[in-house]
DNA sequence: ATCGCAAATGTAACCGGTTACAGCAAGAGC
DNA sequence: GCTCTTGCTGTAACCGGTTACATTTGCGAT
């Protein structure tokens, strides 16, 4: 049997449509006893409101688009997880879309239309121009980790060179010499500029750059590994810009007798939940994304509540020393 | 400025809506030339289709709504990274409702009414009333994990009964006689289950079952091996209902000196992706939930196609015996 | 030029809600 | 008893699409 509408609903109580709308939605100008007769008899026929044609008429859906790249790895699942959260707690519902790689994800843009009030767009590898032609004009969109298209929307960045830098710094201050930088693909924006950081940073110190190109998956990092096992002068230090791909390394190193952090240490990029448990224990950036996930839905809510957010806010990830880089199993 | 609508479309190229929507939807029944002019005309006013208003003409969202416990852990994070990559295969979007452990997440079911063609639930710790009350007449709903509340539905089932058994099994066969178990929450449909086949199999072998109440969250398998710690006759085994507090119990027992697996094993229950990671490698039951998820969809597209599904699919989870609860770390 | 027919296009109803405005009844004030 | 308010209820337009059906157009045949 197909869902009552309100019709369905209005027939039976006899009364008309607009009388079953007041009284379900609890408007004041209905008798009081005429309300619970509406109540009960649309009870009774199991009337669920289509909150379709609802958000129809009230240009108004109470729920938020989201755009991610994919849910491999952990990094963007903790990202919906915050989002989730922060969504939840306001009532939204959240409407998913990924792009899985292809350029091609941003037409699914095009299906949201109307059936989200406001988007949030973590993108770091997607063509600017592209973003730019598949962004609604008139849908209050939160941008994180995307390419710069825009000046007129809010948007999180999280500052990689600085953060590459400081993780530089950090293998530099132990004593490591011959750090070997792990990037993601080139084209993503996080990749390249935690490239220039560990690039400026090494030239600083007078030592030279090394940068093997991976993509942020674990395999990525097994074969960079296994590539480094073979030089004659081997690295002391492999930074990865992901910590998937500095745990792949970790276990290849360690597989192949190899101690960590003893003779070459090992770093990484995100602090995903799993970089704590790995044995040693994996030092990283940490970025946050699941507080920012849920900030920047706070932030899409407070535009939809009127308010005007042009900011961008700058996320400075912080370092979480541990011991795959700190020797001295202490 | 707000979106064009198919009829400022239409005005702006002199035809009537009816042309436009035809023209954009390739009904080829529109001369060639109109149709391009058509075309143009809504590319240069940036028209982007309405898909909630074209959803209700239509009676179809192309889009499910997922409804699950929450996305704490990588569990239903797993569970939901299988359902995202079936249906952006098949071009469905994704309308998420997380219940966030409270019963009233339900109610969140009605919103879905209207904006989604059919339904995908995993809940086991619902109130089995709560559950049949909220469930939409007409929509084709996938039960995961669920209380048997109907027939009527396809539904996944995970043998917790006879893989709980197994484990028990396995770790008997290893010379283990103090097992203790540590479940899930009462109420929660695979722990009782779990508890069940661990009680079982302890009976069987003439063995005394113990069982501690956890709740799937690390810090209670934190808590459980503090506990275990201070007994005088020390358990020989911790099988844990997930992995997570198995994990938190695996950390606790080592930071206390005992080794794993020598003094004490440890197994777990999901196979989650972190539990490869962990040193020892955990023991545990892998259930596959990613790839439950992607069949969830299949299933559920399968219906909206015209098939009749109402079958119980059992899932048995496989054993993955690793490092913590084999000794001789070969 | 006229007719007939097929193909292209337009008109209007519909999907299921919300709500401005109109209508109506009852009570207050005279 | 009559008018004026006030408050409840109904009618109908609207949100933005799709599509059945009616109408127009174009073209070949006569």
């Amino acid at each position: 049997m197909a869902h009552a509408t309100i019709r369905d609903v209005a027939r039976a109580a006899n009364v008309s449509i607009a009388t079953v709308s007041r009284a379900l939605n609890g408007h004041g100008n209905v008798r009081a006893n005429l309300r619970e007769h509406v109540q009960s008899v649309a009870a009774a026929l199991g009337y669920v409101p289509h909150t379709g044609a609802r958000s129809l008429s009230l240009a108004r859906t109470n729920a938020i688009g989201v755009m991610l790249p994919d849910l491999h790895g952990e990094f963007y699942s903790e990202a919906l997880r915050g989002i989730d959260a922060e969504a939840s707690a306001r009532g939204l519902q959240l409407l998913l879309s990924n792009m899985h790689g292809d350029q091609r994800g941003t037409e699914t843009l095009r299906f949201m239309r109307g059936r989200v009030d406001a988007l949030i767009i973590m993108a770091p590898d997607i063509d600017p121009e592209r973003l730019l032609a598949h962004l609604p004009a008139s849908l209050p969109t939160v941008l994180i980790s995307c390419p710069d298209v825009s000046a007129d929307h809010p948007q999180f960045r999280i500052d990689n060179v600085a953060a590459a830098d400081a993780m530089v710094e950090h293998l530099v201050a132990s004593g490591r010499r011959r750090i070997v930088h792990l990037s993601g693909p080139r084209g993503n924006r996080d990749a390249e500029e935690r490239i220039a950081g560990y690039s400026a940073a090494m030239t600083r110190h007078g030592l030279s750059p090394r940068v093997l190109t991976g993509d942020f998956e674990e395999e990525s990092g097994t074969a960079a590994a296994q590539a480094l096992l073979g030089d004659t002068e081997r690295a002391d230090a492999l930074f990865a810009a992901n910590d998937m791909m500095a745990i792949g390394a970790l276990v290849v190193f360690q597989r192949a007798g190899l101690s960590v952090p003893e003779d070459i240490a090992v770093a990484g990029f995100d602090d995903i939940p799993l970089a704590r448990f790995v044995t040693p224990a994996l030092t990283t950036m940490r970025v946050g994304i699941a507080e920012i996930g849920a900030e920047a839905v706070s932030r899409a809510a407070a535009i939809l509540a009127g308010e005007s957010d042009t900011e961008i806010r700058w996320v400075a990830p912080q370092i979480k020393a541990r011991a795959s880089t700190i020797g001295g199993a202490a």
